[in-house]
This record gives C-alpha cells, sequence and structure tokens, in this order.
DNA sequence: AAATTATGAAACCATTTGGTTTCACTTATT
DNA sequence: AATAAGTGAAACCAAATGGTTTCATAATTT
C-alpha cells in the first residue's frame, strides 16, 4: 500500500478515479505514457486494493476503493500525537514570550 | 516524502526516533543490515524532512520530526470523505437490512 | 465472416533502489 | 603521540521499477 501510492502517477490515477468508473483507454488518454504502462500501475494499485476493476464488455473500467486508506490513517495517526505536542510546545513558547511583551505594546 | 516513507525499514526507524534521541551506532544495532546501509536510510529521512540529525562529537544522533506528515494527512483527508461515504452507504443497507429482519428474531 | 477495438501478457531496457565493502576523516581515549 | 571509535563518501552489485514495443485474444461493429 505505501509502495503503490508511492508512485506520482498512481497518486494522480486515484484523484481520477475518485467518483468515476472509467475505462483503461479512457484513463491512458490522461497520461503521456502508453496505455500499457498505465494498465501496469492500475494492476499495482489493484493489489494493493485502491482500486477495483469490473469487465464490461471488451473494455475494462476502474473506480477508486479507499478502503485501505484506512490503514494510512492508523499509521499517521500514531504520529499525530507527536506533532501536536511539538505544535503546544511551540504554543507555550508563543503565549510565554507574550506575558513578557503584551499584543498591542 | 511518500517515496520515504514507502520502505519498511525506514518507517521502522521513524518509529525508532519517535521520542529520543539516537547515535547511528545505536540505531544499526536494532537492524540486521550494516550501519553505512542504515545510514543511506537516514539521510533519505533527513531529505524528506522527517529526521533531524544533530552532530554531538564525533556521533550524529537522529530524532524523529513529524511536521512533514502534515502534508500526509492533508492528502488523506481529501479521500477520507470518500471512505465516509461508503460506510454511510454501508449503514443505510444494513439498517434497510434490519427493518426486513429486525434483531432479536 | 471480416475488420476493428480494448486489453493484458511478454520480452526487453535504462534507471533507481537497497544493500555491500573499503577507505578517509574527525573526535575521543589511553 | 598513538590508537580506537563513529561516521560518511565512493565504488560496486543484484534486484526492483517504470517505461517501451510487439503479439495474442476476446468482444464489437460492419
Amino acid at each position: 500500500m505505501f509502495q503503490a501510492i508511492a508512485d506520482p502517477t498512481r497518486r494522480s490515477l486515484l484523484q481520477l478515479l475518485v467518483d468515476q468508473e472509467i475505462p483503461v483507454k479512457d484513463i491512458a488518454g490522461h497520461y503521456p505514457m502508453s496505455r500499457t504502462a498505465v494498465s501496469k500501475h492500475l494492476r499495482i494499485l489493484s493489489e494493493a486494493g485502491l482500486v477495483v476493476e469490473r469487465k464490461v464488455g471488451r473494455e475494462t473500467r476502474y473506480r477508486l476503493d479507499p478502503e485501505p486508506l484506512l490503514e494510512l490513517k492508523r499509521w499517521l495517526a500514531y504520529y499525530e500525537r507527536y506533532w501536536e505536542n511539538r505544535l503546544q510546545a511551540l504554543k507555550r513558547l508563543v503565549e510565554a514570550d507574550e506575558s513578557v511583551h503584551p499584543r498591542g505594546e
């Protein structure tokens, strides 16, 4: 999953597929690379579960499945409190300084 | 940044440096690879701003700087509403089903 | 039935990545 | 002053990555 979203093209694909189901040909139209290359990116996203494919006639349509991003959210939540600590420490510094140099002085 | 956290060793390093400042030698002790390899991972994290280095005598100590993860949080927030939509859709389905098969039946 | 369209698989290629070993350099320690 | 310790830079290597082109196959259109 982390690997899947590491590539900028793939992140762009996720955004494109956010609430539409699009066939490979049309997806590829948005990118400067070959259709095959796009197809390979889609496969990687699919293996990460970030995208769902559905065959309709001779085309394969893809759409976003954001569910695996929950893992990322959990991972991130772990660090969130640390940067909150940092921000709070900063805030305390600012406030301490204000008691010495009150606003409007 | 996305690239930096794509590697499992580097994610592990972030966790290790969460609230300690540790010299390279000690960091490397936690990993099966060479000190040089760990050092290269640390450099990548450092370039992404996820880690801060400080030279103390002959050693270089590292600690986490979670600030760049804010970008990840923002990226994630964009998709958050989509999976919330999905969860709500699921919830509606379950509730609709319960009106047909009430609980305790 | 023949031609066209949409696609993935395969073979290939250059570059990046994650690792190694060796070496030089700076900072302790004895 | 000599030795040891902590580190990064450099050269090197195998494997992974992101791309290409070509080909086979299945579905659609004519």
